[in-house]
DNA sequence: CTTGAGGCTCATCCCACAAATTCTC
DNA sequence: GCGAGAATTTGTGGGATGAGCCTCA
């Protein structure tokens, strides 16, 4: 039996919500997830049978069990007998599916003993509304997506997963995902606008050329799930290792192209190695921050409201480009006009719906700030009982400025 | 156009101490 | 390997502080 919803705390948690970092029952996901347009476009996916923490990435067909990053290389990545285990990529999901439209999601959806006696209870009736109706789990073309790439027998050693989804490959060391091999310091960009030229993509000297936004169809509305992602992700992963400065506070006014590469520098400790292990692949504005979000949850979304499909990224296709909403544009597009994106008419009229979507997005952050989760929540009762002075706790006994039982004044 | 002052936002630090974790025997 | 006890580390929140950014004269 897994853990228990964050929400009503009765029910077993099966959705794992992204951007409210919660786990949720089927029941509450559709309550709280059908309250506005806003959280209707929270990505969720589901909860690692394994952990019942993590949102699972992918599906062991084999075992019948859904799996995060991390059980996955657990169960996975050591065991050779395991590796061989046919799986299935799981795909997010947005707005309220029925029963039907989650098994359109997940074909395995009814493989899930948990999920099929909950759906018959409480979704039996739904429907995706007419706000989810555009597709918030379609692919980019307008169609239903199957919800699982196939990903069996996936690759050993050395094969790159670019091109089916963000399915680590079986190595033994822990994975950088998403990262296309090559040479070690390679500054290569993750975005480019096809039709344009390639080769250049490569170059250092001519990286800001190949960013031509203006050709990518950004939908404004969309940078809520894309920061969010992102952001949510990285702050988790750097609260404490202050490259989360860098990328929090510092996105919105460096500059697209050295962003990153301070945040690399930046980064001690572990995270440094975390960093230097991505390095390669991060390379521009699609910045670190994501690429590391991409590290920790590299769920692959599809979003149709959101009209990347027409931005692909090196080594990849536009079929994987979903895993890669998630990783790469987002940073990006936090930074307004960028340098490479000459003023044109056009962007002038999205410049409104950019700001807006910036603000929003500050907001967002805000309260995801806010939203800091207390890990030990005998240590906060006491820390909100106890006595301070100027802010500061003070030894009991001793003379108090500020009593949070009683707020008047003590001394 | 440049410069400096003032205001604002935000991240970080500090504190005590119970709980959690690690170490030693 | 196991358990008990000691030692060490962690985590908690409100206010102070300073860095950085922005606006305006």
């Amino acid at each position: 039996m897994g853990y228990l919803c964050d929400f009503c705390g009765d029910q077993r948690s099966l959705v794992y919500c992204r951007s409210d970092a919660a786990c949720l029952c089927l029941s509450c996901d559709r309550n709280v997830h059908s309250a506005n347009a806003l959280s209707r476009r929270h990505s969720r996916t589901l909860v690692c049978e394994r952990c019942n923490s993590q949102p699972a990435f992918v599906r062991c067909v084999d075992e019948k069990i859904s799996l995060c990053q991390n059980c996955d290389w657990l169960g996975h990545g050591t065991s050779p007998s395991s590796s061989t285990h046919k799986r299935q990529s799981i795909n997010c999901y947005s707005g309220c599916p029925s029963a039907a439209e989650f098994s359109s999601i997940w074909s395995f959806f009814l493989d899930i003993p948990s999920m099929g006696e909950a759906c018959e209870q409480e979704l039996g009736l739904m429907s995706i509304n007419e706000n989810s109706n555009k597709n918030a789990w379609a692919s980019p073309e307008g169609q239903n997506v199957s919800g699982s790439a196939e990903v069996t027998d996936l690759p050993s050693k050395g094969k790159s997963w670019a091109g089916t989804s963000s399915v680590p490959e079986s190595s033994s060391e822990p994975r950088i995902l998403d990262q296309p091999p090559g040479p070690a310091n390679e500054c290569m960009p993750k975005l480019y606008c096809p039709g344009k030229k390639v080769s250049g993509i490569y170059e250092d000297d001519d990286l800001y050329d190949d960013f031509i936004m203006d050709e990518v169809d950004l939908q404004l509305e969309n940078y809520e799930e894309l920061f969010g992602m992102a952001l949510s992700h990285s702050e988790e992963l750097f609260e404490n290792g202050g490259i989360n400065s860098l990328f929090e506070t510092k996105d919105m006014s460096a500059s697209a192209g050295d962003s990153h590469c301070q945040g690399a520098v930046a980064a001690e400790g572990s995270s440094a190695e975390l960093v230097n292990a991505i390095q390669p692949a991060c390379s521009n504005a699609a910045s670190a921050d994501s690429m590391m979000s991409t590290k920790t949850e590299p769920i692959v979304c599809f979003t149709a409201r959101q009209s990347l499909s027409n931005i692909s990224f090196s080594g990849v296709t536009k079929d994987s480009v979903g895993g890669y909403q998630d990783c790469g544009a987002s940073s990006m597009l936090l930074m307004g006009e960028p340098p490479w994106c000459p003023p044109c008419p056009e962007s002038s009229l999205h410049s409104a719906n950019r700001s807006n979507a910036v603000m929003r997005y500050k907001e967002k952050k805000k309260t995801r700030k806010f939203e800091k989760k207390v890990r030990y929540a005998s240590r906060k009762a006491r820390a909100d009982v106890r006595k301070r002075v100027k802010g500061r706790f003070v030894k009991a006994g001793d003379v108090y400025d500020y009593d949070p039982l009683n707020q008047t004044r003590s001394c």
